[in-house]
DNA sequence: ATGCCCCTACTCCCGTAGGG
DNA sequence: CCCTACGGGAGTAGGGGCAT
């Protein structure tokens, strides 16, 4: 069997100038893939016989539930025919007699097991009206998110948590990947937005920029850039710097900047996760370019300083598909709750690093 | 390919008349 | 009293033609 919805058109009562109440959503029910013999027979009764609706459904409900079609008539606020219509149709389209007419309205046996499994149905649809007004009013529903590290595991979970609270039925799926990888993603549909860094190719996508994820230099304390009291990208010559792969945009803004103000030759170690790095500077493996957030405080050994050449903010923020729809209300307060919790987040602060304002746009 | 307009067929509901 | 059959009005869906 297939449920399938059908809007309803809602016309005016031009009786009583009023509109009908009854008259929404109506479940038509078939059967699964209709065979050449089946498809026969349908166009032969013309429509008739291969569906029902709900409102005969809930028609034959009220019949019984009052014991009169005149009752029931009365109560859905149709003249007296239309119930009979309505449960003629009902008969008709189930090859079955429900109801047994005489003095007083009786239900057959196989009314009997029709009313039993009505009103499940009943139940079940009063279910699904009930979740899709959740979905309308933006209660419920389902966003698939991509977000880039470190965004994801730092900053994230603070502007989702109030928002899961508010909206406990809204369902979120969390990707988390590189801005490739994410940019990718959202062009194949898999996800609904992404929160990672500006493309390398804005074809088929919209960026919004949020704010700028500041970095700075993390070394051991054994170091001597360590104690020294400004750094600039040519005092990275010579040391082991601790990289993320050649895709990471941490790494690309890093390793441009070194070309155009340290000059080579560098050499480093290839790390894949951000979040590692700091354990293998903690271990004297080198020395790494990190977002500030994620060494906030610095791991004991180590220390923070600031780059006074390099342009330290990675810009972070939103993309979507150029030809995004909306998401439905669910959706679009979720994107209006990442843009306001990531754009007034407040700006990570370490004592002796002098950051730059985090630049807005 | 898409959007708009017009026409036709169909659906739904009503009121009325008649039968059990 | 209740149910059924019938005719008619109003609204909608869908197809065809046309313009963009």
């Amino acid at each position: 069997m297939f449920i399938r919805t059908d809007m309803k058109s809602v016309p005016v009562n031009r009786r009583h100038g009023e509109s009908y109440p009854h008259a929404f959503f109506i479940i038509r029910i078939g059967k699964v893939v209709p065979t050449q013999e089946e498809m026969k027979l349908v166009q032969q009764k013309k429509g008739k016989g291969d569906r029902m609706d709900l409102r005969t459904i809930k028609t034959f409900q009220t019949i019984v539930k009052l014991g009169s079609f005149q009752r029931a008539a009365e109560e859905l606020k149709y003249v007296q025919s239309t119930i009979t219509m309505h449960i003629q149709k009902l008969e008709s389209d189930l090859g079955v007699k429900l109801l047994e007419r005489s003095k007083k309205v009786c239900l057959t046996e196989a009314g009997r097991l029709f009313h039993e499994k009505a009103d499940l149905l009943l139940k079940d649809y009063e279910y699904l009206q009930s979740a899709m007004t959740e979905w309308i009013q933006g209660e419920a529903g389902v966003v698939r998110l991509g977000v880039m590290e470190p965004a994801a595991s730092y900053r994230l979970p603070k502007i989702l948590a109030p928002f899961m609270e508010r909206y406990p039925k809204v369902q979120i799926s969390i990707q988390i990947g590189n801005t490739y990888v994410l940019r990718e993603m959202l062009i194949e549909g898999k996800i609904d937005l992404a929160i990672c860094s500006v493309p390398d190719t804005g074809l088929g996508t919209t960026f919004e920029p949020l704010f700028a994820e500041k970095v700075a230099l993390l070394v051991p304390k054994q170091d001597d850039l360590a104690g020294k009291h400004e750094i600039y990208l040519k005092d990275l010559r010579g040391k082991r710097l601790l990289l993320t792969t050649t895709i990471c945009p941490y790494r690309k803004k890093l390793e441009a900047a070194l070309l155009e103000k340290g000059g080579s030759p560098y050499f480093g170690i290839e790390i894949s996760t951000m979040s590692a790095l700091k354990y293998y500077v903690q271990a004297n493996f080198g020395i790494a370019v990190v977002p500030i957030i994620t060494v906030t405080p610095p791991p004991e050994g180590t220390v923070l300083k600031p780059i006074h050449d390099l342009d330290t903010g990675l810009v972070t923020g939103i993309l979507l598909k150029s030809d995004y729809k909306a998401l439905g209300s669910a959706g679009e307060k979720l994107i209006s709750t990442l843009r306001d919790g990531l754009l007034n987040q407040k700006c990570d602060q370490i004592t002796g690093v002098q950051n730059k304002e985090v630049q807005n746009f």
